[in-house]
RNA sequence: GCGGAUGUGGUGAAAUUGGUAUACACGCCAGACUUAGGAUCUGGUGCCGCAAGGUGUGGAGGUUCAAGUCCUCUCAUCCGCACCA
């Protein structure tokens, strides 16, 4: 009996597809699982990462299908997205044909791997029968007031010449391309997840223990909210006469109202109203208008090298002194973050303070230490005793913001503020594989909606894309449209959405069956039998971006009437990167494994195996080509070994009080392992520690003959190991049991019953020897032998005490 | 700087959550079978030591009969955020 991948893969692929084996049933009276991995982009082929994302939800579904369960495990394509049109830029191909070409590659690569996906419920999210719901969406979401068009400053890539979100932006450069981004003034379209910012925050605890704590903290920080005092710095007569009356006050927030006795100048952000006032009416220099122009233009890492910053010659009337303080702009201070301008206290805040000894500005303490110095080398930021502050002098500085807040708010001054770092989400992107954004610009009647009758908007397919421009909008007739209200000559918008809109409702759209995709969406009995995502899988890189989108968009269909939840994913495991000598496996490195070629050496099976047993799913996984070679000889053995069993086709009976030693061992070591098994799939998804196990049960069912505890073993072994390694588990099962044993598994108690125990014995917490003990045997008559067999190592010592841990060890305690 | 995580043999990693540290596997060593072996099987393998024994979970303390696990301090590595007022 020799063990051939190729074959046996062959054969089960095959009875899967023709057997329609893993589509989901419609009968909604089942219990359902939900499992999901993160779909991939069409890229061209797989990589590790992703057989090691999509074998872990192939465990979980494959798993629940054993135990009953109506299981829904779908893939699919993030198919739009720019690699499409650079691959297009490079080659001169198109990005649809790139894309389905891809997508027919990949699929090839799923079902070699033995992956249990779904294949009715396939979908790429640029099949323009996906287009039309989104839109639909869109329509609705801009109806509901929570989709704008504005001018504003916009991150840009120059490489990649689009916009980008905020979130897409890392460390100042495009995540994609990683190159810096720059801002620029721009009309875009933005959703409104501001306005869900409170609830996608509070939310999160609805998420502890089913998400990982590391991403809940992620998206809090992300969210960013905190609650402090706004109020108005109103302008000395000085100054209003220099402003030719134009603004009479500029808007702050602090969430340390605390130190406003502190204050002892205040900056605007260089894009500030007043400073874009001031350049245009000539009210500054020349000198300093080119100063402020090149800290505008400066990218966000040039800006964070080094504080600077230009006094406006401009004057505000402290708040509650009265007293004139001047008025600066600061490369530090951020437009886009509360309103633009702080108040600073240069005695208690570490920027202030670089600031301000910098420019020679005066520092104003308010807080001390409630024990020890004021420090003068810098900020004191901690909570301490107020003074010099008025009235409020002598208060715990921490407790104090509530009296201050409320002098503000009593004196009609100021008010209480909540303020978040989470931006409104950009949307448009200014390239062509996207879906487009279905709105028509119509010179009477404005920015319209196109009618939901006419949708899908699609792409127009003969385009030039040569990198220059938005081929849309360059295709002579593709955005000469009527306008869907006055019927008038009109223009389509060209400027197409993130395909980060697509991956917020994929999951969504699964949950239809088939027969009704051309019909709606998803239906309302379809989405709340399967919904939530029992199991959702994917890398940690997506701990922002798309899970929160795709909670947003969760939260907007909900308040849209077309599901019923607050979040869409009930669990969630971020699985670790896949490492080849120590580093994440990068075609530039040179340091990348082949899933194909793995699958032609070893077969799926070993690939499988390897990548679960390696190490926990959140771990980082190094590859390891000779530990690859053990997993291939451990299935090896499996399959061959297999011929110690008898065929049949009911789990055998066998009276274990009459075996021997090993044999009962054998069978205490395969049941152990369906016990981790059913903890393992269902909690703690340590696959690695169940494998382990059932090598256990391998190694002790070899060292025994009794057939009926070797077909016992297959029985259960084959059924444990059918999610990992379906392939040689469905070959062995069905030659062996006809595959009555693919199912529910009983634990039998009574092989786990022992007669005897093995105690350790040590002697003030070392360990020394052990003894054998009946189980039912008494304390003290362990306890006694424990001391006759540690004799050696208690001459001269006297014995105090002796601790019985029942079924582990004996501590013998001599010393005081 | 802030936040989170991780440190256990030559390597990937276990440890039922305070109870016999190193399961399982890779590697290595020895043996068997073999014309041959990068196949297969058997045995061994934390470190020091011939041995008795000693020692050992990044480091230093502490709590406890008992600590990889709990507490305090500290070092290192990785990840995320980063002038958010």
């Amino acid at each position: 009996m020799q063990y051939n991948s190729k074959v046996i893969e062959k054969v089960w692929q095959n009875f899967w597809r023709e057997h329609k084996s893993f589509e989901p049933s419609e009968d909604f009276t089942k219990e359902k699982k939900y499992i999901l991995s993160m779909f991939p982009f069409p890229s061209g082929r797989l990589h590790m990462g992703h057989v090691r994302n999509y074998t872990l939800s192939d465990a979980f579904a494959r798993y629940y299908r054993q135990q009953d369960f109506n299981v829904l495990h779908p893939i699919g394509f993030d198919s739009f997205g720019m690699p499409a049109e650079n691959a297009a830029i490079k080659n001169g191909s198109h990005p649809k044909k790139w894309t389905y070409d891809n997508i027919d590659y990949m699929k090839n690569e799923f079902y070699a791997l033995g992956f249990s996906f779904s294949k009715e419920r396939e979908l790429a999210t640029s099949d323009e029968l996906y287009t039309k719901f989104e839109q639909a969406f869109i329509i609705d979401m801009y109806e509901k007031g929570l989709l704008y068009r504005k001018k504003g400053l916009l991150n840009w890539c120059p490489h990649d010449q689009t916009v980008l979100a905020n979130e897409q932006v890392v460390e100042g450069c495009c995540w994609r391309c990683d190159t810096p981004i720059v801002k620029k003034d721009m009309n875009q379209y933005y959703f409104k997840i501001t306005q869900y910012a409170d609830e996608l925050l509070s939310d999160l605890k609805k998420l502890e223990g089913g998400w990982p704590k590391q991403v809940l903290t992620m998206q809090e920080n992300w969210i960013g909210k905190s609650n402090g005092l706004a109020f108005d710095m109103f302008f000395d007569d000085a100054s209003l006469l220099k402003l030719q009356h134009s603004f009479k006050s500029f808007d702050v927030f602090t969430t340390r109202p605390d130190t406003i006795y502190g204050v002892s100048y205040t900056a605007l952000a260089p894009e500030h109203a007043i400073v874009s006032y001031m350049i245009t009416n000539a009210l500054l220099p020349e000198d300093v208008i080119a100063q402020i122009k090149m800290m505008k233009t400066a990218s966000s890492i040039e800006r964070q090298k080094e504080k600077s910053g230009i006094a406006l010659g401009l004057d505000v009337l402290h708040p509650l002194t009265g007293k004139k303080v001047p008025v600066w702009i600061a490369n530090f201070v951020l437009m886009d973050y509360g309103s633009g301008a702080v108040m600073a206290v240069p005695a208690h805040d570490e920027r202030d303070f670089d600031f301000a000894k910098k420019y020679d500005l005066p520092i104003h303490a308010v807080i001390k230490p409630f024990e020890g110095e004021l420090p003068i080398d810098k900020a004191y930021t901690e909570v301490g005793e107020l003074f010099n502050s008025g009235e409020f002098s002598g208060l715990n500085s921490k407790k104090s913001q509530y009296n201050i807040i409320k002098y503000f708010e009593e004196n009609n001054i100021g008010k209480k503020t909540t303020n978040y770092k989470l931006k409104d989400w950009g949307v448009s992107r200014q390239r062509y594989w996207g879906a487009p954004i279905p709105f028509v610009h119509c010179a009477d009647c404005g920015l319209v909606m196109e009618k939901k009758e006419n949708l899908p908007i699609a792409l127009a397919h003969d385009i030039e894309i040569t990198g220059e421009g938005n081929p849309l909008d360059n295709h002579p007739t593709w955005k000469h449209c009527k306008c869907p209200v006055c019927g008038k000559d009109a223009l389509r918008e060209t400027d197409t959405m993130d395909t980060f809109v697509e991956s917020s409702w994929y999951f969504l759209r699964f949950c239809a069956s088939k027969a009704n995709w051309e019909k709606e969406a998803f239906s309302k009995e379809q989405i709340a039998y399967w919904m939530g995502v029992d199991h959702y899988i994917g890398g940690i890189e997506h701990a922002i971006l798309h899970l929160l989108y795709a909670r947003f968009f969760t939260k907007v269909f909900r308040d849209l009437g077309y599901i019923q939840f607050d979040e869409p994913f009930l669990k969630l495991l971020t699985q670790g990167m896949v490492l080849k000598d120590g580093a994440k496996m990068s075609k530039s490195k040179g340091n990348t494994v082949d899933p194909d070629a793995i699958i032609a050496k070893y077969g799926a099976d070993t690939a499988r195996l390897f990548i679960l047993f390696a190490a926990p799913p959140t771990q980082e996984l190094e590859w390891n080509d000779s530990a690859v070679d053990g997993a291939y000889k451990f299935i090896k053995r499996f399959y061959e070994r297999s011929a110690h069993v008898e065929s049949t086709n009911t789990l055998p009976i066998i009276e274990h009080k009459a075996l021997t030693k090993e044999e009962k061992f054998a069978r205490k070591k395969v049941y152990e392992a369906l016990v981790r098994a059913n903890d393992v799939y269902t909690q703690k998804y340590t696959f690695n520690t169940l494998i382990a196990g059932v090598m256990e049960a391998m190694n002790a069912l070899n060292a025994q003959n009794n057939l009926d505890v070797w077909s016992e073993g297959y029985w259960i072994l084959s059924s444990v190991m059918e999610p990992v390694i379906p392939h040689v588990c469905w070959e062995i099962s069905s030659r062996c049991f006809s595959r009555h044993n693919l199912g529910v598994q009983k634990v039998l108690d009574e092989v786990f019953q022992e007669e005897s125990v093995m105690l350790g014995v040590s002697v003030d917490g070392k360990r020394r020897t052990e003894i054998e003990v009946d189980v039912d045997a008494s304390e003290q008559n362990i306890k006694a032998l424990a001391l006759e067999k540690a004799a050696k190592w208690l001459e001269g010592l006297e014995v105090k005490n002796a601790i019985l841990i029942p079924k582990k060890l004996v501590n013998i305690v001599t010393k005081g």
